[in-house]
This record gives structure tokens, sequence and C-alpha cells, in this order.
RNA sequence: AGCGGGGUGGGGAAGCUAGGUCAUCCCGGCGGGCUCAUAACCCGCAGUCCAGUAGUUCAAAUCUGCUCCCCGCUACCA
């Protein structure tokens, strides 16, 4: 691990609001590494933006009669606001739409131009007369010609799975009356100049995940396929040529440029030269698996095609989806929780603590249920660690007026619960280098449970020969835990750290928790419970209303 | 159809990439303890021999083959 660091996400689609899949997968695991790495001292910088252009936001903005420029405005502020009430800690959070991204984006589309990866074509394309437009894919349904299901998206049939070569009926999307078919020039990228430098990028980057890996091995193996990167709309970044007369790039060729040029805007600002932090950082993005082909094909193209003016990712941290009671995420059948309505109900390190141990580093889906929130957030969150934290404090407050005693010599018990105060920084550390958040996660919970059982064994309440040792230690191993979720749960960790009478914030770095620094004497803050429990009236409530339409 | 991932005590999950020290963790059940703590916490017990089958090996949940069952993805769709 290098000195600096770039932290990215996918970026979230301005057309609609944050909810739980988005943050289970990318933002959250995304944030928690950004405030790891900060507190371990590394120059860290987390940086996304809405990706505003495509042809879903333009029809959605003409239905709602705004010009897309207000529509994506609106959205933009809302990602940022419900991220920022969740404590994603963004360092910069901008738009795709910006002048510094558009002009960077044709800057290399026209790099990549003059070095040849670019070429000119002739397509057919469904346009509809009635709506005056050119139809993508997505905007134009019909019967699928292997099994015949009706009302098919012509990119994907949702019945047999299968790629219709030509759907059957074609109709439009947005009005319903068939299209006709147009000619249209079409620039494209020649992805399969790239194969074997994206093979062996693959391979030489240690640091990817080995499953997707072979998955997107796999696919260069069998053939790439030169990207259509244009779009016959007016809504994106036009193409820098005379010939291309108004058209737009796809937004899949602009928007993760947005990564590098939010980047440098952001740096540059302060004062930073960019580019060259960008290229001695250690670069990640965060996503989840619905964009593997776009983060491992498309991007480190692109980069290569630029002669790596900018350095290619060393992690893509690839992560499932979430489902919610077993069952995919779906809004039209409002099978999905809202982050905002979410945190209108708990606080949002309840939602890091429960999303952070059930996701995986991995691509394996994960599932969100209800129940098992409550019990996560009762038993173990509040059971184990609250419990702790507030016992040690409340004992110390009753017993000892509040002031941390001078310890004595320690016995077997202390010793062990020393040890593991001293090796807390590594154990949980090594795991956070490695991407596995959860398992971190458990690692702070197993030590949070062996200090309760310490505190148990000791029974410093009888006040026998020890008691001072096991609350100078217990206090101790609290303020460890304080350091310790600092990424994981930002408001508790200050909280805990206001209790032991320290500053507002924590000052402290990582390495610190593994340091007996709360020592004989020093006085307590205010305590009291960090937590209180999940009813379970309220989540049978919150199961109802899943699956039924809300009236607004 | 192709590719990928799974099937572990009543429920939910680890472990399996470096095979033995593995059967672990949480919830639930039963019994006990403690009373500092948000009826929290601690201790103990019952229950699985790790989908099935055939192998490799001194040794397999962990490797290989086959069978059954689940699930996900499939390029311009974020």
């Amino acid at each position: 691990m290098g000195k600096k660091a770039i932290v990215t996400s996918a970026l979230p689609y301005a057309n609609g609001e944050i909810h739980l899949g988005h943050i289970a997968s990318t933002y959250l695991p995304a944030d928690v590494t950004n405030r790891y790495l900060k507190l371990t001292g590394m120059e860290s910088y987390y940086v996304c933006a809405s990706d505003d252009f495509g042809t879903p936001i333009l029809i959605q903005s003409e239905q709602e009669g705004k010009t897309p420029a207000e529509y994506v405005a609106h959205w933009n502020k809302r990602a940022l606001d419900d991220f920022s009430s969740f404590n994603i800690g963004f360092d910069y959070f901008y738009r795709t739409s910006s002048e510094e991204n558009i002009s960077f984006v044709q800057d290399v589309f026209k790099k990549l131009n003059d070095a040849g990866h670019i070429y000119e074509r002739e397509i057919i394309q469904f346009y509809c007369d009635n709506d005056k437009k050119f139809l993508p894919d997505r905007y134009v349904k019909g019967s699928c010609p292997h099994c015949n299901a009706e009302d098919q998206y012509s990119d994907l049939c949702e019945n047999c799975g299968r790629v219709p070569d030509e759907i059957v009926d074609p109709k439009c999307a947005i009005c319903g009356k068939p299209p006709t078919r147009k000619k249209t020039n079409h620039y494209f990228f020649k992805l399969k100049n790239f194969g074997d430098s994206l093979s062996r990028w693959l391979d030489e980057n240690q640091h990817l995940q080995k499953d997707v890996k072979k998955y997107v091995q796999n696919w260069i193996r069998s053939g790439l396929v030169d990207w259509d990167i244009t779009r016959d709309i007016s809504w994106g970044v036009p193409i820098p040529l005379d010939a291309a007369n108004g058209k737009v790039l796809y937004g899949w060729f602009d928007n993760h440029l947005a990564y590098i040029s939010a980047t440098l805007k952001f740096l540059n600002d302060k004062g930073i030269d960019g580019k060259k932090f960008w290229n001695t950082a250690d670069i990640y993005h965060f996503i989840g698996k619905d964009i593997v082909y776009h983060h491992y094909l498309f991007l480190p193209a692109m980069r290569l095609g630029i002669g790596s003016e900018y350095k290619l990712p060393d992690f893509i941290p690839t992560r499932g989806h979430l489902t919610l009671q077993a069952k995919k995420i779906s809004k039209s059948r409002n099978w999905y929780i809202g982050l905002k309505e979410f945190l209108q109900y708990y606080p949002a390190d309840y939602l890091r603590y429960h999303l952070v141990s059930i996701n995986p580093y991995s691509q394996d889906d994960l599932n969100f249920d209800w129940d098992d929130f409550a019990t996560r957030i009762n038993s173990e969150l509040i059971g184990n660690l609250g419990n702790f934290v507030n016992r040690a404090l409340e004992f110390t407050k009753k017993e000892f007026d509040g002031k941390v005693p001078e310890y004595e010599s320690f016995d077997e018990k202390d010793a062990e619960a020393e040890q593991k105060i001293r090796s807390l920084a590594a154990d949980v550390g090594d795991l956070m280098k490695q991407n596995h958040l959860d398992r971190a996660l458990k690692k702070i919970m197993e030590f949070s449970s062996h200090f309760n059982q310490y505190f148990q064994h000791k029974e410093p309440w009888k006040n026998g020969p020890g008691t001072a040792n096991c609350v100078y230690l217990s206090v101790n191993a609290v303020r460890s835990i304080s350091i310790a979720i600092l990424p994981f749960m930002p408001e508790s960790a200050n909280k805990i750290w206001m209790q032991l009478g320290l500053d507002k914030k924590i000052s402290a770095k990582w390495n610190d928790m593994s340091v007996l620094g709360m020592s004989a004497n020093h006085a307590l803050g205010y305590t009291s419970p960090l937590f209180s429990k999940v009813k379970s009236k309220d989540i049978e409530n919150h199961k109802k209303r899943l699956g039924t339409i809300r009236t607004r």
C-alpha cells in the first residue's frame, strides 16, 4: 500500500432515489474503506459524481416537463443529501454533466481517435416517427423470436433469458407505435484491439478478485466486440467532430471518466497536482457486479487507449446485489426500501452495521431480512458491543467516581485482556487491507465479546482484589472499540469517545487502538446507552409496507 | 443454452484459494450462574459427521469425477 489513495464508487444515475441496494454493494464499502485509509494516515479521497446523461433521463425529464439539466440537478442534490445523512463522507461529489467532465471526455475521445481506436460505420437503428427519436434497444419492445414471449425488451428476453437477434413485431416503448428503420452513422471504439493487453493487465494485477477475473477472461477469450459509443440524442457529451453533426457519446463512454475529471477538479482546486496524485495513488473503484464489464473491459481499455496517461485501477472491489426478504429489488412492485425512508426509522449506524456484517467480499448476493436486522442489532450491536461499553463506563462512574483507577500487577486474565488490546489494530487491520470488511467487523465484535466475558469473570461488582485492573483494562478496551468502529459507525464511535471524556471527535490514528491510552485518574464524560433496541412491532410494520403500493 | 456461484445441527451464516489442530459463530430450545449493565451479561447441555455417490490420500466439509436440487449473470441494459 502506498501513501495516497483515490476511492470511487459507481456513479448514481440521476433519475431516482438511492435505495438500500445501492449503498450495500458500493457506497458503504467504499466509505468504510476510505475512512479506514484516512485513519491509517493515508491521504485518501473519496470522489463521486452523479451520472447525468442518457436516454432514460432525457425521456423522463420530457415527461415531467423539465429540461434535462433541471432534472438531473434535482437528483444530484437529492442523492448527495441522502448520502450525507447516511454519513457517506465524500470528499467531493460532482456530476458528469459538468463542464470539466465534458471537456475531459472530449479530449479523451480525440486522443483515442488520433490513436486510431475509433472508427465510423453506418448502422440501421429503430426510429420512432411519432416521438422523433432514435430508439436504443431498451426502448423497443416486442415478441421474443426464440420463445414468443410478448412485451420483451429488444436487448433481452426476460422469459427465456436469451438475447433476441431480431425482435418480432417491434413497438416504441414510449408511445407504443411501430418504429421504422433508419440509417445513421455511429462511432465505434475498437475494443477488439485491446483483448491481449486487457488480458495481460488482468493477469498481472494481484489485487483483483479471482472469480471476477476468471469471468472477464472468459469473455475476452470468446472474443471482444467493438463498442458502439454513439447516441442520436441531444442530451450527452457532444462528439467533438464536425462530421458528428450533434450526436453525443454513449453514457458509458463518459461516465467513468468522471472518476478522473472530478478528481482533477477537486485536487487542482486544492492546489494539488491532480494528475500526479492520481498516478501515484492507489486507485479503488467500488462497483456492483452489474457493471463488471464496464469496469474490467471498457474502462481499462480506454485508459490503455490514451497511453495510460492516467493509471489503471489497482482495486475494483466488486460485490453482489442486495435482495429484500430473499426477493429481487423492484421499484415498480414497491419491493425496495429507499435510503431516506430507512433513516426515518433507524440511525445510520444500525444500517451501516447490519449491511457490512452481511456483505462478504465477493459477488455473492446478500439478503436484507427485517427479522435478521432486528436480531443482529439487538443481540450483537446492542447486547454485545453496546452493553459492554455501557457497563464498563457506568461501573466506573458508580464505583470509581468516574475516574480511571490505578492498576496493579496483572493476573493471567488481565494479561490476556491486555494482549487482546495490543493485537487488535493488527488483527482487524489485516482484514481491512484485504477488503474483508465483514470479517473485520466480526473481529471487533469478538473483541467486545471477550471483554464481556472478562468483565463477568472478574466480578468487579464484588469489589475484590483485581477490581481496579478489570476496570482499568475495560475502559481501555472501550477506547479501542471506539477507534476500531470509526470507519464502520462514525457517529457511535465519536459518541463513545465523548463518553470517555476525550475530545468531541476522535483524533487518534488506527494503531492507537492498541495502546492503553486511558491513564489513571482520567475523568470520564457523560455516559448513556449508545443504542436503543429495535422493536418487533415496528419490524412487522416495515415488512407490511413492502410490496404494497403507497400513495403519496 | 452458455458461463459463474452454491447446497454445513430447527433458522441464518462462516470455514473450504494453502486437506489433518473443524465442526465454528449468531438466533432459537433446555438447564444453571450473576446482578455492574438496555430482562442485558456469563456458564453448561441437546442437536449436524458438512446434498448424494464414487474416488485420490496415512488423513477431506476442504481435492477429483458423476448425479440431484437451488441461484445469479449473459456486452451497449448503469
